[in-house]
DNA sequence: TTAACATAGTTGCACCTGCAACTAATTCAT
DNA sequence: ATGAATTAGTTGCAGGTGCAACTATGTTAA
């Protein structure tokens, strides 16, 4: 009992807690709001308003995801209307993926939604205190990097 | 595109971010040690270890999770026999959670493991910045508690 | 006492996830 | 030029998730 509470002292929890918490909120508030998107379908939509027309590879890649479920985002997302697959002409294996005109406009009607969010979400903590952990949060991604591609 | 890079600059995709390697690290690390644990397995196992024989309802509220999610949790740890459910005798719509033999092996096997896995997580950080994102990271799970159970 | 209500847990449905094995298309090397 | 290796995406399988509706049990109030 007394080991395993050692856990309790590290990041670890505190992280897992706030992200699961971060996402009821995110799905709660866009549900408040009538946006019909799940905070996966939302960073798809975030990264093709980046770039239109990725592939599914590089949609899965940027968003820390597996192809196979990249894959199965897309399918929901399709039936949704709110993005499309275009075949390559150049190669015909590779799926560019485009937002749609609904898309398009769930996207930017999510907006200020999620602006409103992220106000109460980080409501009274200091700049500082923010970037601080900024660069906390960014130093664990760093050293996790390193062990899960070893070398390579 | 400048509109929403604005949500690049605030913690969410730190959080989202640093939780998805975690999840990934941590999965990695117990695959690599032999150790047959989801990490939503071994949180049930850590809360049990607390207290053995609590509730399907208290498991599911310590653990920020549907009871309907926690009820396929067990489905499984119980096939896996890492634990099983008694009824209540005083009211038998309750199941109170035991931790079976093996899975006190199992959770007291990964406790190293884990260890280690934390130590290498914040390496490099210091004990007032990991003290400081704790209490970043404490605010902004009262921030969206506040939101989430409006008055009730 | 019995009808109304509350509670614990399960189930159907829909979604997100990764691994391993697969198909189809492309490239590389002999 | 053709067989081998590589690559993009899909599928089967297994698991995690929540909501709403459900069952079974227990409590409460008329």
């Amino acid at each position: 009992m007394q080991n395993s509470l050692i856990f309790e002292k590290t990041l670890l929890p505190y992280l897992g807690i706030t992200a699961k918490l971060s996402g009821f909120y995110f799905t709660d508030t866009f549900h408040k709001h009538g946006i019909d998107l799940s905070k996966e379908q939302w960073l798809v939509l975030r990264k093709l308003k980046d770039k239109d027309g990725q592939t599914q590879n590089d949609l899965a890649f940027i968003t820390n995801r597996s192809k196979t479920s990249l894959t199965r985002l897309i399918n929901t997302m399709e039936k949704k209307e709110l993005v499309y697959r275009l075949i390559s002409k150049e190669d015909k294996r590779i799926n560019h993926i485009y937002l749609s005109d609904l898309g398009k406009k769930t996207f930017s009607n999510s907006l200020p939604v999620l602006k409103n969010m992220i106000i109460e979400l980080q409501d009274g903590i200091s700049t500082e205190d923010l970037e601080r952990t900024k660069k906390v949060l960014r130093r664990i991604q760093n050293n996790i990097s390193k062990k899960l591609i070893p070398t390579k």
